[in-house]
DNA sequence: CGTGAAATACAATAAGC
DNA sequence: GCTTATTGTATTTCACG
């Protein structure tokens, strides 16, 4: 699905990773082009699978759920979490699974309100691997647009 | 910044993750409030910190930058990418950078078009502290919501 | 804090270049 | 494929409960 992009989608592409709610009028301005011509070309974005949602972020810590970890899993096989990620559909804690290549199979981000709380979600997880955590101290880049090649 | 936070609020963090572009008149009817009201609530949980932004998400692959990694650091030092992120200002393909409990001390993700590039983008973080990458092969949980405690 | 009614701004068509 | 024009909605402000 590679579609070609030129100069007009990459502009927009930059501009609703930056603010997703950004109107179709304020993007045509932005970009110099017709309210229409946005609209119909976010929507091939969309279709075409290179913008695949829109999230609004929300901050942990504001949320209540100050307890941010990243942890490094080494599934046995036939419980491997990337494989079978419904295993954690009863894990809300976990808000991301990103499979590896290498002897570590994924690393899960986790949001939790406490140690304990952590500690617990820790127990599940060694249910289906060995497990190696770290917590999150902060976010020096919280995120950067991907630019298309 | 711990603003309490009730069924409405919670319930429009959990729409607005889902889909950051449902309008407020979308929202009131969901959560069964006025659009009014529903611009209100918003505003408030965007100036409490609570929601930090609006992204639309980038489908690397669509975009042409296939290979995804991550990449952990032990920064020696006074080149640390955590206290310094500014150091990674001209490598736009570094897209996210955590800092970590731990002797990493943090996880960059980098999002490139080619596996040379992706060797070229390690020379360069080696010059920060010591690298061990690896290649994301898929995202099997890519986001949950953050659901207030 | 919430709603209801006003004006303004926006989104979605359709037609033409 | 982009634009202008039209129609219908959505958003915003303000007055009020």
């Amino acid at each position: 699905m590679r579609t070609e992009l030129d100069d007009v989608d990459r502009a927009l592409l930059e501009a609703l990773q930056e603010d997703a709610r950004l109107s179709y009028n304020e993007l045509a301005r932005r970009v110099h082009v017709s309210p229409p011509t946005v609209a119909q070309r976010v929507r091939r974005l969309e279709h075409a699978g290179v913008i695949t949602g829109y999230r609004a972020v929300v901050d942990p810590v504001a949320a209540g759920r100050g307890v941010v970890a990243l942890v490094r899993m080494k599934c046995y096989g036939p419980r491997c979490i990337t494989v079978h990620p419904e295993l954690l559909d009863d894990c809300p804690e976990v808000v991301e699974v990103v499979r590896l290549t290498g002897d570590i199979c994924s690393v899960v981000k986790v949001v939790t309100t406490s140690i304990g709380e952590l500690e617990r979600l820790l127990v599940r997880l060694a249910a289906h691997g060995e497990t190696s955590s770290a917590m999150v101290l902060s976010t020096p880049i919280p995120w950067r647009p991907v630019r298309p090649a």
